[in-house]
RNA sequence: GCCCUUGUAGUUCAACAGGAUAGAAUGGAGGAUUCCUAAUCCUUUGAUCUGGGUUCGAUUCCCGGCAAGGGUACCA
């Protein structure tokens, strides 16, 4: 509807020889005051025509050429507004376009024929996934489900790396507590990590092995049997939230053909690194990163980070994808600025990759703060979290604020307020109408398909019709700002809508053409409901 | 020190590209059901950290403070 409200005015705009260069841009009205949606357009063109902004309202106004069917009345503001009033006609019309479509309804085609691919967890296998890795897995597979919504092909990328540092400290930690189930006396180092997985593992290993290991700290067994054991547990964790990746990508695999030694010859080449101290250094500056990098080490021979994360990157280039999201947490937004200054430095244009960064999330308990960290074991699993609250509520509660938000998650609020909760809400209203339309089945009520569309009239219902036709534009924004939030707050609007026009009007009446447009509409707002739930992995509930 | 993100009702958060009277939820106070699920609805209470600037207009942009989180490694 917001797209035919704009062509009209493109229209009306060329007829009286106005032209812009920037898109027009119209918005919903905040105030029922104001119409449906407003542009300020003659607030913009007031400099450029040099003539006061009411006066080119009005002229604008004047022009446009009168369409009963959808627009009701047009009206201007001071100092420059003009306002669209919808007619019931045309807030009328989204019932049968949903009823039409069903599920599909409110996809749209803008990432029809493109590949976009979204890289988010990345968590390296040493631990169980935290609550702060939970906002990201769960906002990373939201924004893939947009995208896919919006007709794009997407795939789901988990890059770790299981050789560095962290690894070795993994399967010594494990290597101690094998020694201590074999009764030695042994102690794990302040800076290893605690967690009792690591029991647990050392575990199998001694009743699969004895101990055959034991003066063999160097031996994998113990960081094989580590990660291969807490890469099931995070995967097992993820799939509870319904999130599922297509690919792992092994940092390692960028060694071991090579990739990573032909980025660094590629940079030399271009003139983008110079040696200084024994060390390969990276001019970031001079391609818009921060500063200048060490790529390859000069006390080890080995690389940085970044000289992967660079090759890493070349690698989704070469695999053609005409988007690629990043997702990281805000520890990691130091890196991405020379990774990209890497990239054009090799000559590819960075303008397909968006990078989002988003906050951490607040642990706290009952107004304290809990701190998290995986070496000392002082974390609270997302697996936990999952147990106390279940998957519909951690979905939503980590989509359901802008991630450039500090997210608080208080984990006495979610477990013991759940009755109160904006999910339950929510659902309750879709189930709310599936029970009316189980009311009407056993009432014997059939639903024709045949309805006066015109009897949805009154101001409640109105506005319902208004907020159903929203949607498809909520989901266009949530796509371009690639922030789900939009949606879940849409969600509530939607539910707030609905559960008003239920306590005004009754869907089953005694009026048998009532009854069928409003079976009709209830119908369009359980699919839109279902859809939205569906799009951030929520379930919607029948029964409730 | 420097860099990034943030600062909005008591609390947790919105405000989509600078728009009109800053919205919700929760908490507090009061009310609604002979009828499709009261996990609902209605009324009321209450906020832009601070000082400047840009302009028709600033929560939004710019500069200076203050505060929180993160970074600033030849750690990932």
């Amino acid at each position: 509807m917001i797209d035919t409200i704009k062509e009209i005015l493109k229209e009306t705009l060329s007829n009286i020889n106005i032209f812009i260069d920037k898109p027009i841009k119209i918005d919903r009205s905040r105030h029922p005051e104001h119409g449906h949606f407003s542009t300020n357009i003659p607030l913009l063109l007031t400099k450029v025509l040099k003539r006061p902004p009411m006066a080119i309202a009005q002229d604008i106004v004047r022009s446009i050429s009168p369409h009963p069917d959808i627009i009701l009345k047009v009206e201007i503001k001071p100092p420059g507004f003009i306002n669209f009033f919808l007619s019931p006609k045309a807030l009328q019309s989204v019932v049968k376009e949903v009823l039409k479509t069903g599920s599909e309804y409110g996809r749209s085609d803008q990432g029809k024929g493109l590949n976009a691919q979204v890289e988010f967890v990345s968590a390296n296998p040493t631990g169980p996934l935290t609550v702060g890795h939970g906002r990201q897995a769960v906002l990373g597979d939201t924004i893939a489900r947009i995208l896919e919504w919006n007709g794009y092909s997407v795939e789901r990328e988990y890059y770790y790396n299981d050789a560095g540092r962290q690894m070795r400290i993994l399967g010594y930690s494990t290597y101690i507590r094998y020694r201590q189930l074999l009764g030695y006396d042994d102690k794990i180092p302040d800076d290893h990590y605690q967690g009792d997985y690591i029991v647990d593992i050392a575990k199998k290993i001694v009743e699969k092995y004895g101990d055959r290991f034991k003066a063999d700290h160097d031996n994998n067994i113990f960081k094989n049997s580590a990660e291969q054991t807490v890469f099931e547990d995070i995967s097992k964790t993820l799939k509870r939230l319904d999130i599922v990746f297509d690919q792992f990508y092994n940092e390692k695999s960028l060694y071991d053909d090579g990739k990573i030694d032909h980025v660094l010859i590629k940079l030399k080449e271009k003139n983008a690194t110079y040696e200084k101290d024994g060390a390969i250094w990276f001019r970031s500056g001079k391609y818009g990163g921060t500063e200048d990098r060490v790529l390859w080490k000069s006390v080890v021979n080995e690389a940085t980070y970044r000289l992967p994360d660079i090759a890493y990157h070349v690698t989704k280039f070469k695999r053609g994808y005409d988007l690629i999201v990043d997702l990281f947490g805000a520890d990691h937004h130091a890196t991405y600025p020379d990774v990209l200054a890497g990239l054009r430095a090799l000559g590819y244009d960075t303008s397909s990759v968006k990078v989002l960064i988003h906050q951490f999330v607040t642990l706290t308990k009952s107004g304290e703060k809990v701190k998290m960290s995986t070496r000392k074991a002082t974390y609270v699993t997302l697996s936990e979290l999952i147990d106390e609250v279940g998957k519909d509520i951690v979905r939503y509660f980590f989509i359901m604020r802008g991630m450039k938000s500090h997210l608080n998650f208080d984990l006495e609020l979610a477990k013991t307020e759940s009755e109160e909760n904006p999910v339950f809400y929510l659902q309750y209203a879709h189930a709310r109408i599936s029970s009316i339309l189980r009311n009407a089945d056993t009432k014997g009520i059939k639903f024709t398909g045949v309805y006066d569309i015109s009897l949805l009239k009154e101001p409640e219902t109105l506005t319902l019709l208004d907020v159903l036709g929203e949607f498809k534009e909520i989901v266009l924004l949530c796509k371009e700002t690639l922030e789900p939030h939009h949606l879940t707050n849409y969600l509530q609007k939607l539910a707030t809508a609905f559960h008003k026009f239920y306590t005004e009007h009754r869907v089953l009446t005694d009026d048998e053409e009532l009854t069928q447009v409003r079976l009709a509409l209830v119908k369009a707002v359980k699919i839109v409901l279902a859809n939205g739930l569906h799009l951030i992995g929520v379930s919607a509930p029948d029964r409730m």
